[in-house]
DNA sequence: GCTTCGAACTACATCGTTTTCGTCTTCCTA
DNA sequence: TAGGAAGACGAAAACGATGTAGTTCGAAGC
């Protein structure tokens, strides 16, 4: 139904040949023809056909992206969505269509990297991904360019959010704002989790505050319920915390139910911080003091890297990118008085 | 790098035209070799390559999503996410991968139909979009197999929320709870907006219930913003509601926050009612009342109507599918006793 | 023994592009 | 004037699959 490059060429009165290379820029074409084609492509509205070229160049012109979190949101990841979002403009903005990467296609299952093969996409994006899964590895093995947004493989371009510095800043501030007994109901285990919580372990060191084992949490990212479970825990120790790191803004849902349902206030009983920025938590009351995670910065950078790395394979070398986060100031930590510290 | 139909032959020693109808259920073919070649194509991981397929047989596996809202939330949509979500599952389920379909791609611009045939993909699921727009006429007008939600074309499936009965509920709801001070905050003009507003007089006037003029405000879907603008005027009126309907629920932060800034509270001093059911406003204090419009199945629904009128063109035909929804009791509607229904 | 037939397989054209390798002018130079 | 270079275009072979139209071969029919 679409119009092809032979309707074209009979209307221009060349060859299928002469059209193609006017269209695509080769230097034996005739200023003239050259315009004349391309006027008349775009009266008919010719391009050619993704399936066909696909073909013939090995280039699709469609990026993977590969996305599952352990609790399989999907697209209805609070965060995640963000991304993903400025990811797709971005390509969209290079010319490219996005995939996503699945393995249960129809019938038969495939791997990751079955499927990429399969659509032959140009190169791939991961994500939040529980990145030990052997299928991932097939993928981050094999020949296609990937770029994977907060966790770092081998000799492979990787976009990562501030995670150091934005829970040395968090910490920081709540220090500042007089807390002593800080609690940090964490992730799964995973890089990103590591690292916040290596981060969070550094940066209490550097300030000489005691981090009780009682204090660390484990919880589901994205998962309130399981938040609410931990900080129902927290808030019933003995030596009380008088601030809670939670692993990320949606799950601080649960946090603030907790507290709630224990006849608390935030943060007037207990002060709570967030991670991730999403613009929902920012509605909240109380607000929510928080890292925020340049999500479009993120998206946005991990296409371009791809394309890069797809388009120009000889210059794009793997890198590590280091997006940098901003600190939310919320009304979610209350300013104490801290006791100890009267020199401050 | 991918493994080709030629590569299996030559494994089977077979011809490529016998593996290729080995594999795609021709009948001439005996049962040892049929056996034989799946064999062995599971073997080395042989799967079709999906253009070259594409290119001869005119199907691409590949269903388009159009989804362009007011705001241009694209997939950080709260509500749509989850449609897409699980309209992606199901797409998946039956073999099929989306495509996202723009009019920006790389340097030149295409319309959608444009897209769709660019990318040839098998159909297209438009959603939440401004459906007047002339590019959207275009491609429903087009020889493409197309699924609507929320808004209804000529002679096009569409899948539909109860939108009528949704409202209905809730007016009932907060009527049987004593109010008979209701306004609503609706959404800018559209099919879905028509309606409920529709049911909404309607359902009033069923009651005897009266809305002034003033009681009915307007803003955009998705964004607390305008909601917080129109509830802060709702609350001004001399002659102030009792029950505020709002759009959607993720714009109910708006109100939940104008309600808070003026010093007052939800259920205590005004009553709060939104539209979607999404989780996060289920984990709210207040937890909201609201209509949960099933997702799960409006997206599955969408994609499976969608792959019958691809595959079956014969027998599928397009239909109005109305998708049941539900009342969640929240805690934001106060039950009042009104003094002029003394008798109920 | 020769035709006929059906089962099982293969050759080949085709889908819409890109791209290599020619071909044909025209023009310049020796 | 022959020869070559340069400029502008076209023919045709891919790319990896599908599907139509054969081909082959053994068995059956007469």
């Amino acid at each position: 139904m679409a119009v092809t490059i032979r309707e074209l060429s009979k209307r221009c009165g060349l060859s299928i040949s002469t059209v193609s290379k006017a269209l695509n820029g080769y230097t034996d074409i005739s200023e003239a023809t050259r315009e004349a084609v391309t006027q008349a492509a775009k009266e008919i509205g010719y391009y050619p056909n993704s399936h066909a070229r696909a073909l013939k160049t090995k280039r699709s012109y469609n990026l993977g992206v590969l996305f599952v979190d352990d609790r399989q949101s999907g697209l209805t990841h609070a965060f995640f969505s963000f991304v993903l979002e400025s990811f797709k403009k971005e390509a969209e903005r290079n010319g490219y269509d996005i995939t996503f990467i699945s393995h249960n296609m129809g019938e038969s299952t495939m791997t990751y990297l079955e499927h990429c093969h399969y659509r032959e996409v140009d190169g791939v994006c991961i994500a939040c991904i529980n990145f030990l899964e052997p299928e991932i590895a097939q993928l981050v093995n094999s020949e296609l360019p990937i770029v994977t947004i907060d966790h770092l493989f081998n000799n492979r371009t990787c976009i990562q959010s501030n995670n150091i510095v934005g829970i040395q800043m968090l910490v920081e501030h709540v220090y500042n704002r007089g807390h002593r007994k800080v609690a940090y109901i964490h992730g799964p285990k995973s890089a990103v989790t590591d690292t916040r919580l290596g981060s969070f372990y550094r940066t209490a060191n550097a300030l000489q505050l005691e981090i009780p084992d009682e204090y660390i949490e484990e919880c589901e990212y994205n998962e309130p319920s399981s938040v609410y479970r931990a900080t129902r825990r927290l808030l019933a120790l003995k030596n009380r915390p008088t601030c809670i790191f939670v692993s990320d803004d949606y799950a601080a849902l649960g946090a603030y139910e907790a507290v709630s349902d224990m006849g608390l206030t935030i943060p007037g009983d207990i002060s709570v911080v967030g991670y991730d920025g999403i613009p929902m938590m920012q509605l909240m009351k109380p607000r929510l003091t928080t890292i925020r995670q340049d999500t479009g910065r993120i998206g946005a950078e991990a296409a371009r890297k791809l394309v890069a790395l797809i388009e120009s394979p000889k210059t794009a070398i793997p890198e590590i990118m280091v997006i940098p986060c901003t600190l939310l100031e919320g009304e979610t930590v209350r300013a104490l008085t801290p006791p100890a510290d009267p020199g401050l």
